[in-house]
DNA sequence: TCACCGAGTTTGTTTTCCAAACCCACTAGG
DNA sequence: CCTAGTGGGTTTGGAAAACAAACTCGGTGA
């Protein structure tokens, strides 16, 4: 990965994009913080969750609890920047529902404060609408970098 | 990854999770469609490539198309359930230029037709508000599980 | 005393990743 | 004709990561 676009979507998965770290964020937000939870919830091996775990913590989307000691045990809490990686776990969710679940089988609904099943939709926080693939421009703000690619090439 | 959770944010991950699938999506929506521009704006091994694109073809994200015979070449196009992973992009985006770059760093400014940068937000589509964690509540729809892990363990 | 629990760590094997080299069809230049 | 270059991959061989199962350690409860 030497020489790519440099981009924040790229330098997020870099810290939240390897397997199960994701899901370890949709856990601690369903309230399932403990090693074992996260085990059994997710199906991840311990050792592979227990490198997650570490690399979350030192990002500072997670912290370590304790909540024993005398056995020392530990817990796993989102952070304020834990939390506000919610919303890609909802697109994430509004897309698998949309496209995945055949029948309308669904696993989880999230309900929300208005009293209606959430269905999360981006929308530009300047006007208010609804985010569409034809309404954007790109504008490189890298030297050397177009939309398309690198512009010395 | 046996016995875990049912749920469509593993299901899409499971599609467009593994290393490199999501940035080949923001390639394609940025106009960078074929194998070499690929390559060179992520920064994947060749091999590794092929792998992504193929599965991201066989799960309709992508479409092959031929741009040329003789020589026979191809590229890549999001299909519509591409296009509308473009939220994800959007949130992991946000998430990065919110946390990650210091000092106020952008690599991509994304305009939107209303005149302004992009900001994306999550929003509830029943009411329009800005979804928050704690204005949701999870319903489990699968018999043996809750919201916090296996009903029946 | 013995079984059990939570939270990991260790072990040995299977997969995947990776960079570099290579291949193939074709085009352009000399 | 010969050679170099391009686009889109495939092959090769070694390094890294994932995996399941077994094990460890501190402590509890019967």
């Amino acid at each position: 990965m030497k020489d790519a676009r440099p981009c924040s979507i790229a330098d997020t998965l870099a810290l939240v994009g390897e397997k199960y770290s994701l899901l370890v964020l949709r856990e601690v937000s369903l309230g399932a913080t403990r090693f074992d939870q996260l085990v059994r919830n997710i199906g991840a091996p311990r050792d592979v969750l227990t490198a997650r775990l570490k690399r979350l913590v030192d990002a500072g989307v997670l912290e370590k609890v304790e909540y024993s000691d005398r056995p020392k045990r530990y817990e796993y809490r989102p952070t304020r920047a834990g939390l506000e990686l919610e919303p890609v776990l909802h697109t994430l969710m509004a897309w698998g529902d949309r496209h995945l679940q055949e029948g309308g089988f669904r696993p989880m609904v999230l309900e929300h404060t208005c009293g209606h099943e959430l269905v999360p939709q981006v929308v530009c926080r300047e006007c208010g609408e609804v985010v569409e693939h034809g309404d954007l421009t790109a504008h490189p703000q890298t030297p050397g970098w177009t939309a398309t690619g690198p512009a010395v090439a």
